[in-house]
DNA sequence: CAACAACTATCAGCGACAAA
DNA sequence: TTTGTCGCTGATAGTTGTTG
C-alpha cells in the first residue's frame, strides 16, 4: 500500500470505528444508527488505489480487537449496567475528548473507545498540537514566524497577492520551489522547537502536569485506549497514566535531533515530541506532535 | 445591505514510512 | 526493531464575494 498521497485516508479510520460500533451493537442487541455511513465509506476506501487492500487491513484489525472490546465491555456491564446506545463520535468533540466510539450505558454513564488501527507497527500520534494549543499549554506564540515565513517564500516566488492555498500548491508541483520553501520552513522548526522546549522546562511542575494530562487525555474514567498493529494489541486507561505526585518532569535533547526533544518524568523517558510544520515543511502551520516512547 | 454562498486558513485527527 | 520525521484529510471558523 505504497501511495504517500492518499496514505492515511480519514475514511480508513472511520470505517474502523464504525466496525467497532457495529460490533458492540451486535454484540448488546443495540440499534445500529450508522449503516449507511459504514456503507458510503466502504465504497469509498475501495475507489482509492489498493482500496481491496485497506479494507482488508482494517477487516483484520477489527477482528483482533473484537475480544478485547467485548472482554472490557462485560466488566463494565457489571459497573454500569447494560449497554443501551453507541454513538459514534468520531471527531466531533476534538479537544475534549479523543473517544472514537461511546457505549451509553442504561444508568447513562459511558464506556468509551479511542482506538487506532495501524498496519505497521507503531503506536500514533499520541497529540497533535496546533498554535492554539501551543500557547494555551505553554505560552509560546509563533505567529508572527509563521508570518515572516510565509513573507520570505511571497518574497522568494515575487508573489505578494495570491492565497497562501495557490501559492502552497504552486509549490508542492515544483522541485526547486518545494526544496527553497522546505529550506526556509526549517529555520523554523528549529526555533519553535527551541522556544517550546524552554518553555515547558520553564513551566510549574502543576503546569507540566495539567499539559501531560492533556496530552493522554487522562482525567476521563470511562475511556480506553486501544491500539492496534500488526504485531499487537495494545490496552491501556488514559487515566492509569495520570500523574500525581513526582519529583521531577523535564524535558531534555540528549538525541540528534534539533526538531524535538523527549520528556522525562523521574527520570524515565516517557514522551517524544516533535515540531514540525503540519502539512509540508514551509508551506503549512507549524505544530507539535507528541508519541508514546 | 442583509443573507447566503463560496472560498481561505487553521487546527488536530489520522498514522505512513525512512533512517538509524 | 526502534526512533525520528512529516504529509493527508476533513471539520470549522473566518473572510470575501454575490445577489435579491
Amino acid at each position: 500500500m505504497k501511495n504517500r498521497k492518499v496514505k492515511s485516508n480519514r475514511a480508513q479510520a472511520d470505517y474502523f470505528e464504525l466496525l467497532v460500533c457495529q460490533y458492540i451493537c451486535h454484540l448488546y442487541n443495540v440499534t445500529f444508527s450508522y449503516s449507511k455511513d459504514l456503507a458510503k465509506l466502504s465504497n469509498k476506501i475501495l475507489i482509492l488505489p489498493d482500496g481491496k487492500a485497506r479494507l482488508k487491513l482494517q477487516n483484520n484489525n477489527f477482528i483482533k480487537i473484537q475480544p478485547k472490546i467485548k472482554e472490557i465491555l462485560d466488566y463494565e456491564i457489571g459497573q454500569k449496567g447494560k449497554v443501551v446506545r453507541v454513538i459514534w463520535v468520531g471527531r466531533n468533540l476534538l479537544i475534549e475528548t479523543t473517544s472514537d466510539v461511546d457505549a451509553e450505558h442504561i444508568n447513562k454513564q459511558r464506556t468509551r473507545f479511542s482506538i487506532k488501527s495501524i498496519a505497521n507497527t507503531g503506536t500514533g500520534t499520541l497529540k497533535n498540537l496546533g498554535a492554539r494549543q501551543i500557547k494555551n499549554f505553554l505560552g509560546v506564540d509563533f505567529s508572527k514566524q509563521y508570518e515572516e515565513m510565509w513573507l520570505k517564500l511571497r518574497n522568494y516566488l515575487n508573489d505578494l497577492g495570491a492565497p497562501q492555498e495557490k501559492l502552497k500548491k504552486k509549490v508542492q508541483r515544483n522541485q526547486k520551489l518545494l526544496k527553497w520553501a522546505t529550506e526556509n520552513g526549517r529555520k523554523y522548526q528549529i526555533e519553535l522547537n527551541e522556544l517550546c522546549f524552554n518553555a515547558f522546562n520553564s513551566l510549574s511542575t502543576k503546569k507540566k502536569i495539567d499539559f501531560l494530562n492533556f496530552i493522554t487525555d487522562c482525567n476521563d474514567d470511562n475511556l480506553y485506549v486501544i491500539i492496534v498493529n500488526s504485531v499487537d494489541v495494545i490496552i491501556y486507561k488514559p487515566i492509569e497514566k495520570k500523574l500525581k505526585i513526582i519529583k521531577s518532569i523535564e524535558a531534555k535533547k540528549d538525541k540528534l535531533t534539533d526538531v524535538g526533544y523527549a520528556i522525562y518524568i523521574d527520570g524515565k523517558p516517557t514522551y517524544r515530541v516533535q515540531t514540525n510544520n503540519t502539512n509540508g515543511i514551509g508551506i503549512s502551520a507549524y505544530c507539535q506532535r507528541i508519541f508514546w516512547i
